[in-house]
DNA sequence: TGACTTTAATTAGATGCCTGACTATTAGTC
DNA sequence: GACTAATAGTCAGGCATCTAATTAAAGTCA
């Protein structure tokens, strides 16, 4: 389940002989599985003109009962502002969003879901939502918080080592 | 641990009432993490004018006693020609590697690491090895399998689920 | 009031990835 | 030997992301 770069790294590491195999092959499985995970999920929305960038900016829309700004879709999707003016951009193309002027404040847009857009946010919320459980299915609570915990180690460790990285030629 | 466009994702999940909550937050939990390490990754790889990309041809070269062409890095490292067009004009660009004709089939480019390719090649692949290796610190041989058993049961989950998505507007 | 600062959105230019079209070269076929 | 197939590399154009620069509008304060 690893992909074609990662066997070329791990056979790069076996030449060497680097001690730590088993790691290198642990990170690269759960690493391939999240790429995976993304690659079927846009697979997904591809039919329906959306990225998974887009489908946050609907369903973000779709939870608010007005419009929202480009300012605060960047706040609470976690990109840059300019990111969102590009998605926004196809998004208004393919009539899911509109972008009317500020009222009160003219530096600021408000960004409101068309009738289009809205009946696609309520379609898909739930059906996305369903392929994620698809996803667990067997899995019992147990063994979630397992692999929860497991995680969370990984990511705790991640943060122990930031920071401590190569520094040269900053 | 969660990514901000999750966070969002989850809160209208909860307002609608979405029954599978925690597998949401399961999945969730992974996509964050992997995004982590790819970012911890990629800061690693700038300082050296390195992206992961352009780090998995400069082994795959390393990895070579002699040159290889454009199609077989493409081929290696799981990604089109022409993406390994871009990334060897970086490559280039930075010094790391050089493109000479080929000599018995003119159709064919060999691509060879130069000095400082080699030299950047063959001091960054153990710090990135053991830094992969601290994710899983303190982890025991059966955490691991574990850890691995339970991705691959994901993994599964996935592939049986796949060409059964929402197949409208093809 | 008028000059400065901050904020909002966009644009410009970079990277990495894709697909699809194009050019040059080689190989195969009749 | 000439036409056609396939192959190698690149380019064109698209998307998502970033940083930095630009423009417009508000706010601040001497």
């Amino acid at each position: 389940m690893l992909e074609q770069k990662h066997l070329a790294l791990l056979e790069e590491a076996e030449r060497r002989g680097v001690a730590s195999l088993a790691n290198l092959r642990g990170c690269f499985e759960l690493l391939a599985l999240a790429g995976a995970i993304d690659r079927d999920c846009a697979a997904r929305l591809a039919p329906y003109r959306l990225s998974e960038g887009r489908f946050v900016l609907l369903f973000l829309l779709h939870g608010q009962a007005d419009s929202l700004s480009p300012h605060e879709l960047a706040e609470r999707a976690g990109v840059t502002r300019a990111t969102i003016t590009g998605l926004l951009d196809g998004l208004e193309r393919d009539g899911f969003i509109a972008r009317r002027p500020g009222l009160e404040d003219r530096r600021r847009i408000a960004v409101a879901l068309t009738d289009t857009g809205r009946k696609m946010a309520h379609a898909l919320f739930d059906e996305h939502a369903e392929w994620i459980a698809t996803l667990f299915a067997g899995f019992t609570a147990e063994e979630r918080n397992v692999l929860n915990g497991l995680l969370q180690r990984i990511w705790n460790n991640l943060g122990a080592g930031a920071g401590k990285g190569p520094q040269a030629h900053p």
